[in-house]
RNA sequence: GCCGAAGUGGCGGAAUUGGCAGACGCGCGGGAUUCAAAAUCCCGUCCUGGCAACAGGGUGAGGGUUCGACUCCCUCCUUCGGCACCA
């Protein structure tokens, strides 16, 4: 059976003849055709090497690169190695296999695997985060962190060399002064030190306190790392995002990860204190509701300001805090904890003297590490003042909305120094004196009424609305003060602010505490700077070195890459240092001057290589620049990377990092554009046949080695795009495969004699009939269209139509196979290959014009339309394409079952929507 | 708790963005072919009633807007993903 649909060996065959002929190799500044740059974000080389969910995006991304290249693009697309990673390096602790060894090993295997799908990688341009070759432009870029310092009034980073320096600094402090403003600095943070194992773990590792493995203990232990300045970019990494074409949430999730606060600092003074304590608010609104004070267990002012007699409790309750992982901390946030420290603050607008407070729900990291604490409007003081039974004031009246939804109070009342002492028994008391004032004819207000006390008065104002409303009036404070609330609405208690709406009180008292020197307009962002050293072998060493005297140095461009060191054990030494602290002869250093010198032995963490790969398949060769400027401007172009396939995993940290150094290396010049991917796609995640995650201890893992060798990989790529939408989360099934397989050998079939394995009998040269051209015309643009819009589901649902209308057929006309074989060749590229040749074409078709349809001939000669009495369809009619509302309206009344659904009714209304429907209204 | 996405046949999913709900595929039922099977081809397949023509119901639940709602608005429920005291 020469004529036999055999997978197998076609796919090896278009694999082998793409790779040898380089069909895919990209052309570098090819000014004649655009270009069009489709990146895939790079796997990490794993042991287990691809899953059915790798596929899917670089299937989806090789359909457009395949596309773009017939609809005359010069196309980008690379594939490499985020290779550095932790799972080689455990390994490698187990074992004692080279970190290396195992990379390549798994590298072999996966490319193995990818190549094997018949992607159109340009693989001339492979590249591997852990090859010397590449690291050492990742540290080229660490240095040109390292040597940069960011001009706050330009908003941008600028060499180190260019920063102004204040008069009459010492050689000491204009060292220090100049390491303070670079964007790489060396700072003590708390990291997860596990004594137990004698290492770092990274946030992940740590499980409820608890080391992953093994669970030991784990604390936080301040220790040296570098860090890099990236909150210096949040207002740009914000303001840019308009730039760019990505999902809405991935965006919303970097918006709200950057996490900007426009509020004011406000200084308050300490009784019987010369200093002032800042605190951070976006709600300098509600300063007259500021009840007390809290400040993080670490704020250093602690210490000084504590009374004597509260000093062991405060002392007590810092080192609980300082036990509380990150993790106990939220665990806890339930439960308020703090400590009063016996001092207190003024408040700057009403001089009350108010009580300070140490508590770790205010974080030192945060703001000042200090907070006023407005209990009536902040859900968290909120609740730490009911625990405390501190004072709450209202200081701001919700609209009648927001406080008719408010609870009615019902026991709640506080002994604090300010404010009202309010409980439900007093109530009624309260209501007979409003009741009086009302009769007395007070003025009627818009308040709403509290239910409980509805059944009380209702019966004595019963035909009274306006008593109703004076009632509700008084009781409000009661029932704001019951229970939190952090809208918005018009300040009361507040002065001489009274009445003001939230915003424009927000705007005043800026302006008025700017004006007393008493605070200012400020602004906060949760990012924080970037950890970026880990206490590993396998990651880039940094080009730095510490002299005996105390100097950091970084290395000359001249003397990258620094490698690591082959060393006998890959564990870190017990004190904590590093493993690569172990290689002692590559840690000792003898500088220039006969001084000695260490290696830094901390490496860089993962995301260090990802952060820029795409720029180094512009270039991967070049030895002598991380990329030639020539080909960053062609392929960059003014809009970056056109298109960015990924997992939505990596929504947040590794494109923001991207984006950091994209903008850093814009600043300094060497790339052209301000952000890195225009276009943004997420595939989703692809679960087991039971649906859920796939897993080894589930046993639901799909290989996709086996299934494309039982179903070929056109088969395997044409399933995974047939599966749902390219974002959406969904099940794999695998008798899915079997169906897009049965299309494909249905193809075969149409096209392929199945004895002579030449082109079937019934394929001729003829014209098409009109039905036929119709419907090709019709698939062809709406597979266009499709792979345009990403729905690549429905352009193979309309190919699978087209298949079956022709197979119906009893001569197929040669040029209508031809244009669907074309169509196709984006999706499944070995198959089309093949036909395309048995079709008598010599070339392949990679780069055969994709094929043009006609408007005219996509539009429907007839067309058949519902017709509705009063919504529900009653027949349906067929209309000439171009008939007039007037004709369609007569044809429709015409028919005997509208007629019957009429019931000899006159229409009041005829709705006619051409080439849709009709609805006639009675 | 907050934020984001999504709920459509037995299953994966379509629906020109307010206009014939269920395209296409899977599965299932029936038939053809075959000595038989696989493969292939044809017919059927949202639910209820009916031999049928047909009638009624139906897109997580309830309400609303509209001639008309899977689609827009309000309330609620469920699932998935992210964040976690950020003042």
């Amino acid at each position: 059976m020469k004529g036999h649909y055999r997978f197998g060996e076609i796919e090896k065959k278009w694999q082998r003849f793409w790779e040898e002929s380089k069909t895919f190799k990209a052309q570098d500044c090819d000014d004649s055709r655009p270009k069009y740059y489709v990146l895939d974000m790079f796997p990490y080389p794993s042991g287990q090497g691809l899953h059915v969910g790798h596929p899917e995006g670089y299937t989806a991304s090789d359909i457009v690169a395949r596309y773009r290249r017939m609809k005359g693009f010069n196309v980008l697309h690379p594939f490499g190695w985020d290779a550095f990673g932790l799972p080689a390096e455990q390994y490698a602790i187990q074992t004692g296999t080279a970190p290396e060894e195992t990379t390549q090993r798994n590298i072999a295997n996966m490319r193995r695997q990818t190549k094997s799908l018949g992607f159109s990688y340009d693989w001339d341009r492979e590249v591997a985060t852990t090859d010397p070759k590449y690291f050492k432009w990742t540290q080229w870029i660490f240095l040109r962190l390292f040597n940069s310092y960011f001009d706050q009034a330009e908003q941008k980073a600028k060499p180190i060399d260019q920063l102004p320096i204040p008069e009459g600094l010492s050689g000491a402090e204009k060292k220090k002064y100049i390491d303070d403003h670079r964007l790489a600095y060396e700072a003590e943070v708390p990291v997860n030190w596990c004594p137990e194992l004698g290492t770092v773990l990274a946030n992940e590792e740590v499980i409820g306190g608890l080391s992953e493995r093994g669970n030991h203990p784990v604390v936080r232990k301040p220790m040296r790392q570098w860090m890099l300045r990236i909150t210096k970019y949040a207002e740009r990494l914000l303001d840019d995002l308009a730039e760019v074409d990505w999902p809405y949430s991935i965006k919303k999730l970097q918006t709200d990860w950057v996490g900007k606060s426009v509020g004011a600092d406000v200084d308050f003074a300490l009784d019987g204190f010369d200093e002032t304590i800042r605190v951070f608010t976006t709600r300098p609104d509600t300063l007259f509701g500021a009840t007390y004070m809290v400040m993080a267990p670490e704020h250093p002012l602690v210490d000084k300001i504590a009374a004597e007699d509260k000093k062991e409790a405060v002392d007590k309750y810092r080192t609980q805090a300082a036990r509380k992982s990150d993790l106990d901390r939220t665990d806890l946030a339930k439960d308020k904890t703090g400590e009063p420290i016996g001092a207190l603050a003024i408040n700057p607008v009403n001089g009350e003297k108010i009580p300070i407070w140490i508590s770790d729900y205010v974080l030192i990291s945060y703001g000042t590490g200090a907070i006023m604490a407005v209990p009536a409007h902040d859900e968290r003081d909120f609740e730490f003042a009911t625990k405390f039974n501190l004072p709450i004031i209202p200081v701001v009246e919700p609209d009648r909305q927001t406080a008719l939804a408010l609870p009615i109070p019902t026991d709640y009342s506080y002994d604090g120094p300010i404010g009202e002492r309010v409980s439900i028994e007093e109530w009624s008391a309260i209501a007979d004196s409003i009741i009086k004032e009302v009769k007395a004819g007070r003025a009627p207000f818009t308040r709403p009424v509290p239910q409980k006390l509805e059944g009380e008065v209702a019966r004595l104002v019963a035909d009274d609305s306006v008593a109703r409303e004076e009632i509700s009036m008084r009781m409000r404070d009661c029932a704001i003060i019951s229970q939190c609330n952090a809208g918005e609405g018009w300040a009361i208690n507040s002065g001489q602010f009274d009445g003001l709406s939230t915003a424009e009180f927000k705007e005043q008292i800026a302006d008025w505490l700017e004006q007393k020197g008493l605070g200012k307009k400020s602004v906060n962002y949760k990012l924080r700077d970037w950890l970026f050293s880990r206490q590993r072998y396998w990651g880039e060493p940094f080009p730095i070195l510490h002299a005996d005297d105390g100097r950091v140095m970084a290395l000359s461009e001249d003397d990258l890459p620094l490698e690591l060191p082959v060393v006998e054990d890959y564990r870190p030494i017990g004190t904590g240092e590093p493993p690569l602290a172990n290689a002692v002869d590559w840690v000792n250093v003898t500088l220039g001057d006969g001084s000695k010198a260490k290696r830094e032995t901390n490496t860089m963490p993962q995301w260090a290589g990802s952060c820029w790969y795409y720029l180094r398949y512009l270039d991967p060769d070049n030895d002598r620049q991380g990329w030639d400027p020539e080909k960053e401007k062609y392929w960059m172009g003014d809009v970056g990377v056109d298109l960015y396939i990924g997992g939505a995993e990596h929504a947040v940290l590794h494109l923001l990092y991207s984006r950091f150094w994209h903008k850093l290396l814009y600043d300094l010049g060497y790339v052209s554009t301000k952000e890195p991917f225009k276009k943004l796609i997420n595939q989703g995640m692809i679960l087991g046949e039971d649906g859920q995650k796939m897993s080894k201890s589930r046993g639901n893992v799909v290989n996709p080695d086996k299934v494309i060798a039982d179903h070929g990989a056109d088969s395997m790529r044409l399933y995974e795009m047939f599966m749902g939408p390219l974002d959406a989360v969904k099940p794999w099934n695998m008798q899915g495969v079997e169906g897009v397989h049965r299309f494909l050998q249905k193809l075969w079939r149409l096209i392929v004699d199945k004895d002579t394995g030449e082109i079937d009998n019934a394929v001729k040269e003829t014209e098409a009939d009109e039905a036929t051209l119709r419907l090709l015309n019709q698939t062809v643009k709406k597979v266009g269209d499709d792979i345009e819009s990403f729905g690549f589901n429905t352009a193979i649902s309309a190919m699978m139509i087209f298949v079956n209308h022709l197979t119906r057929l009893t001569v197929v006309p040669k040029a209508v196979v031809e244009k669907l074989v074309l169509v196709l060749a984006p999706f499944a590229p070995h198959i089309a290959e093949e036909l395309w040749e048995k079709l008598s074409h010599a070339e392949s078709l990679a780069y055969e014009s994709w094929p043009e349809y006609d408007e005219k001939l996509v539009k429907e000669k007839e067309i058949e339309l519902a017709v509705q009495v009063n919504g529900k369809i009653r027949d349906k009619i067929v209309v000439a394409a171009g008939a007039s509302e007037e004709q369609i309206k007569q044809q429709a009344l015409s028919s005997g079952k509208v007629a019957i659904a009429m019931r000899g009714e006159d229409p009041k209304k005829i709705i006619v929507i051409k080439s849709r429907l009709v609805n006639i209204v009675v």
